[in-house]
DNA sequence: CTGTAAAATGACTGATTAGTCATTTGTGTT
DNA sequence: AACACAAATGACTAATCAGTCATTTTACAG
């Protein structure tokens, strides 16, 4: 038997996400699926019940990633400012490197059928950002706009600079458009 | 014969509207679309060749809409930051007002297999916008980022003030969220 | 080796799909 | 009425779908 590099589990997922990125949800066929990750079709059923479980089980491991890298090097930030332009960047470099993560949470996030539930436990997710938010209101350093509207701006703009980045031909001033949407969301926000 | 209020082939495309973003777009059968337009399955085929046809079809009448409704009443208003203001609440108050217009819009945007070639084509719609923001730059009255991130932001924003409208049980402050929303992405760009 | 349990397999099924086409129905003209 | 033409129809098909399950392969224990 050859080395097995990643468990089954991993490659049906790995092969998940490229073709949903590719066709979307329902235009890839589990049978595909399975074929790209080299495993019989029942296989793919004996790590997730029915397609949709795995659908949901790869947005999961998928929000979880962005979650980590969204935190990384916080503690290091001095001034609240710092603070939140090191989560920008960690989105936004985040989507970058890992484009078909990206759409992919793009695409499950605007299909109807995957519900509200899914979309409130993965907020949760977000706690870390939210309490920095409410902490930044209560100390004055942004404006006392609903929690809620703050961090969706927040976070739908590093999403749209990460798509304007990825649109864009010239890769060139990938950096510019991440600072001048940095700059707009902050002078949108501060006091 | 009973009168008949509208053609079928606008009952195709109000059918076919709710049932994607009802089901998404795989998840919704031509059988379905026809039965719940109240036309043969053959009818369907009779004005969009194939699936793939009405779902354009039907993405360009709802851009079609919603790009008209971006632009009234602008002429009457004075100054630059009133026009955006009144662009911010016309794109605001279509999504809340035409919901499934909105999200299939959301939809379409994000799945893979609608090509650039669709979201280039589209962007034309907002060449007014695009002259819009390009004069406020010239004339000193936003600060110069780049015409694309400028536009972007803006449109993701008002998209991003729409979600949050509709997720909000209580309706309470609909236009609270309007108004802060803008003032967030004013203060982002005004110079 | 041998026994055993878990993991993997792929042929198979019943349901559903987009799209076809020979036929019927409706409309307007003379 | 009789004709012509377009619009509408729905039974039909070939392909594809998610999911099943009896069987085989693998991993490991004694």
């Amino acid at each position: 038997m050859k080395e097995q590099v990643k468990d089954k589990r991993t490659a049906i997922l790995e092969a998940a996400l490229k073709l949903f990125t590719e066709r979307g949800f329902h235009g890839t066929s589990t049978a595909q699926i399975s074929k790209d990750a080299g495993v019989a079709t029942g296989t793919l059923f004996n790590y997730f019940p029915t397609k949709e479980d795995l659908i949901n089980s790869l947005y999961f491991e998928v929000k979880g990633e962005l979650s980590r890298s969204m935190g990384k090097e916080i503690e290091e930030q001095s001034t609240f400012k710092d603070k939140l332009e090191k989560i920008w960047s960690n989105l936004v470099k985040w989507g970058v490197e890992n484009q078909e993560e990206f759409l992919f949470v793009g695409q499950f996030c605007n299909s109807p059928y995957i519900s509200k539930f899914t979309r409130d436990e993965v907020m949760k997710e977000y706690i870390f950002l939210h309490n920095l938010v409410d902490e930044g209101i209560r100390e004055g350093e942004i404006r006392d706009f609903s929690a809620e509207l703050t961090i969706a701006m927040f976070y739908q703009g590093s999403r749209t600079v990460v798509n304007l980045i990825l649109d864009s031909d010239s890769s060139l001033d990938e950096n510019k458009i991440l600072e001048d949407g940095f700059q707009i969301i902050w002078r949108g926000l501060a006091k």
